[in-house]
DNA sequence: TTGATTCCCTACCAAGCTGGTAGACTTAAA
DNA sequence: TTTAAGTCTACCAGCTTGGTAGGGAATCAA
């Protein structure tokens, strides 16, 4: 499942794409509309900063904006930065693969079926960005 | 992700699965050949049984087995028991939803995608077995 | 009927994660 | 130089995860 704090920036990015080359957008103002709290919005949104899918400015008329075409980013992006692996098993992730102890992989009858899901939701994650989501 | 609860019962019951009609497994038996540690074990292997998937018998014989043929077990039902939903929303889940506050689910992208995803596993998880999983 | 065997049950625990809150600091515009 | 913003550090309660400990209860065989 998708943590709350998940849930919470995919209503802030999909608040900005609506926003989007309309200038900064308050975080109060998102908070507000979105019923996000504040000061946990705060934390993600500095995140989604850090990871180069926002940009803010200070000061009076400052605020959060996307930094990129809302079409270029993917759903999968999102997921995999703040609520982490989408695959079921780190044994079969992508991004954040481990090899499993005292289980050889080539002949998990789990490993492959959890492949499947992987690419399953992949095939649906990764073609969808937040203007897809904005609708 | 599935918890390591959810991986250790999945190699305990691909085990009870090659014996099945063999006869009841001892627990330890489980816990050396698949590397679970014993007492974490004890606790899965009981609330399997609790949940009608498993029976037992007690004294020397005894240990654990499973109840109904291994072909009409199914994944999604295992992963529900043991991890939970397998939607990635409380809002898009079969077993354990929940209506989202402060958004509608008739104009929401992310709900409308997140069903996408859920049908998607599902497709997979409802239609592979225990047996599926042994091969 | 006693003892060994095996599952069953209750309780406990450390560590990490989740979902926040508080308050001071920095930057930038007016 | 004041005020409006975002930024940073720190903190917190409660829950979940991944276990462990120890005895109790049922069963079987001798």
């Amino acid at each position: 499942m998708l943590s709350k704090k998940s849930q919470y920036a995919f209503k802030a990015l999909v608040y900005l794409t609506e926003k989007y080359n309309q200038g900064p957008v308050l975080i109060s103002e998102i908070s507000r509309k979105k019923k996000v709290p504040l000061k946990f919005l705060e934390n993600i949104l500095l995140e989604l900063k850090k990871a180069g899918i926002l940009d803010s400015k200070k000061g009076k008329g400052g605020g959060y904006f996307l930094k990129k075409d809302p079409a270029k980013v993917k759903v999968a992006t999102i997921i995999r930065l703040v609520n982490g692996p989408i695959a079921m098993l780190p044994c079969v992730s992508l991004y954040f693969y481990e090899r499993c102890k005292n289980c050889d992989e080539k002949k998990c009858g789990l490993h492959d079926m959890m492949i499947e899901v992987r690419d399953a939701s992949l095939a649906i994650l990764e073609n969808r960005t937040l203007k897809d989501l904005a609708l």
